[in-house]
DNA sequence: ACCTGAACACCGTTCAAGT
DNA sequence: ACCTGAACACCGTTCAAGT
């Protein structure tokens, strides 16, 4: 044991270690108590009683530790299938679980979206889904290009959801009145077709149909 | 006319006028020529020769000014149709334009995502789209969704294609090493089908497959 | 050798004070 | 009344200097 511990130790009781696995465990305790948009690497250094600048001896940079956190969330899941359930039923039920892990965890889903989670877990949720299509009887080229599909949709609806939840909901509002005013003459379909269309539905039922249609989609060209 | 121009007009022959058009056109020019990540409050200020506090007398905040910006980009496209061009087609080619036109602009797309555009050639856009889908005989409320989730998926692949070109193309390497190394005993699927599954293809033909991939599952659901 | 205080070069937004 | 300088409250990242 080349390294003492500091003496101090007793003194914060709570202080965690600075490794790698020790600053994502910080980064998860912030995203539970506080949200997403207040992981900066300033704050969860300072969650390790320690400056910014010693997370990057450990770490890249901020994308790189957003996707190992991204890959921690993804460990959460429960991604065993026995055969048992139909394939069609069990890729619902994850892509479920996926979208309502993202939405547990408001502003994740943004960065979800640009980042590569790259992480044992990231892989072993494609190999389910890989799994699943291939059981479905798609080849593997169009399945490759499903998953990452499904996983965009689901990340950018629950981003673009909770986005919105953000602002309030108003923009919702905003739309609505916007599609009310849609000028007959520039707009003939919308005005036709009024607001309602945008609005119907819960997103679990959005979601569901959308994974349907992208389903029927692929398997008639597979 | 109850205000003057000020006298000293002619020192800076270039300055624009502090509108919110003015705004636009100078956060125009600054997308142009130095792209997305230079679009601050600060430096569309410097451009108009002012402090950043003088724009939010005309705009509410970034976001509101990211949503002007996008819909003049839409304005840039050709959304007309004579019926003479078959339905399928037109919609590609209109799909091809906008995703052709946020990767001009590198950065602009990942902003388009979270911004609800929410001016008048954004409708014009959503306009076309629904026509489109109400002429292939698809009903008004799979057509709305529909049309969500195609622009979704548009604006997304282009965000996460530039991502990656910033990144110096490198990601899409560790996700092949990552894909290559994969454990045969945890990834069976994945190291089976190999990794040139997420490769093949050029960004075009894979939109083009996944717009097709979601009207037909469109189709057979309406 | 390993770690980090302090600095660098930025952000968006607000508001008191000027014209 | 309209506009804005200066400040507020932050960022991510780097690097020279300490232990």
């Amino acid at each position: 044991m080349a390294r003492q511990t500091p003496v101090s130790r007793r003194e914060r009781p709570a202080k965690p270690a600075l490794t790698r696995d020790g600053i994502v465990d910080a980064a998860m305790a912030i995203l539970v108590a506080e949200g997403a948009q207040a992981l900066t690497m300033r704050r969860i250094a300072a969650e390790l009683d320690t400056g910014p600048a010693s997370l990057y001896v450990y770490v890249r940079n901020a994308t790189e530790l957003s996707s190992l956190l991204i890959d921690r969330l993804i460990a959460s899941l429960d991604l065993s299938w026995d055969g048992a359930e139909p394939w069609r039923d069990r890729l619902h039920r994850l892509l479920a679980d996926y979208s309502a892990m993202l939405a547990a965890h408001p502003g994740i889903a943004r960065s979800a979206l640009f980042v590569w989670p790259d992480g044992p877990h990231y892989l072993d949720l494609i190999e389910l889904l890989m799994r699943l299509l291939t059981t479905a009887g798609v080849r593997p080229e169009p399945a490759g290009r499903a998953t990452d599909l499904l996983l965009q949709h689901a990340t950018a609806a629950v981003a673009e959801w909770d986005g919105r939840r953000d602002r309030g909901e108003q923009n919702l509002g905003d739309l609505v009145a916007t599609l009310d005013a849609a000028d007959p003459e520039r707009h003939p379909t919308l005005h036709a077709l009024g607001s309602a269309l945008f609005v119907r539905g819960s997103h679990e039922e959005r979601s569901a149909w959308i994974i349907d249609v992208m389903l029927d989609g692929v398997l008639a060209r597979s």
